[in-house]
DNA sequence: CAGGAACGGGTAACATAATAACGTCTCCAG
DNA sequence: CTGGAGACGTTATTATGTTACCCGTTCCTG
């Protein structure tokens, strides 16, 4: 039904980090936004790893390649417009961000979470969503936003 | 398929607390596990009603009525028995509490989370955890847990 | 009936996460 | 060129969660 997830095997990872730059450079273009160099660096630094990385690990490496401390409204607030713009999201189990592998298109991702590596995989199921939604239309609840996020051990982890 | 979960429409809900309380001093004395008079107390302020309550909105309520003001850790390590024993569930994305409905058999609820009226609904969905598990298995994903919450607006909400 | 491990809980301090409020700078439209 | 919006710096503060350490009780064991 749906491909392996690239976060899930084994890639080229810088390939990631540049599309992801480049999604973003052609995003913000098309829609009249300002990728700043701040907000570039914060997407860049999320999406090295497919890590979820906290906002605080941003702060401590921004304050260090800048010399100068920067504090915490800094990276909010560039985490604030790549979350208002799609292009990362918020793990909330984990205080959390990760990039978003879809940005040109609106979705809520679900999440796949591996206990070892730390890594998050995003999933797009529509069986997912679809089986949230049936199950809330049940008790007449109006969805509005979607937090799924499945822990667990990745295949990976496991065979090591 | 399912019925209406309570916490969705009126009820009376000093049946609840006073359900939840039997309940858990009746799993806690099969298990010969210590359901203290703070394990308890913190488990009765959660169950106050079906909004998810933060660690330090039970703290406050422990430092006014005991004179003496309550510290974290005392209301954590509450929560954290409770927790691990199933008789609250951690709401993720709130940074909060709830009760749990059916503390007898382990499970993971899924939480619809009304934006208005801030009540937590707890399902316990098969549809969800099953379309879950099943594309956590395409891609070789052992699940170990669920945070299935889902924002949006209650019926009772709605037709206000 | 010692004596000591296990447990519950208190206190203080710290760590992490997020927001508020205010000021300055830049850049582009008019 | 000017005026206003947006981006960002700075300081302070609030919210949430954890660690380290100590003390008293319980309860089991010898």
């Amino acid at each position: 039904m749906s491909i392996t997830p690239l976060a899930s095997r084994p890639h080229d990872h810088s390939h990631c980090v540049h599309t992801a730059l480049s999604e973003a450079d052609a995003l913000c273009a098309e829609k009249g936004l300002r990728l700043t160099a701040l907000r570039r660096r914060v997407l860049e630094l999320v999406w090295q790893s497919h890590k979820p990385l906290g906002a605080y690990d941003i702060l401590a490496v921004l304050s260090e390649e800048d010399g100068r401390r920067a504090a915490p409204p800094t990276v909010y607030r560039a985490l604030d417009f790549l979350l208002d713009n799609g292009l990362v999201h918020r793990i909330a189990s984990l205080n959390a961000f990760t990039g978003c592998n879809h940005p040109t298109h609106a979705h809520q991702g679900q999440f796949l979470i591996c206990r070892e590596c730390h890594a998050a995989i995003e999933l797009q199921h529509q069986s997912i969503s679809d089986a949230v939604t049936n199950a809330a239309a049940e008790v007449g609840f109006a969805v509005e936003g979607q937090t799924v996020e499945i822990i667990g051990v990745c295949s990976g982890c496991k065979a090591a």
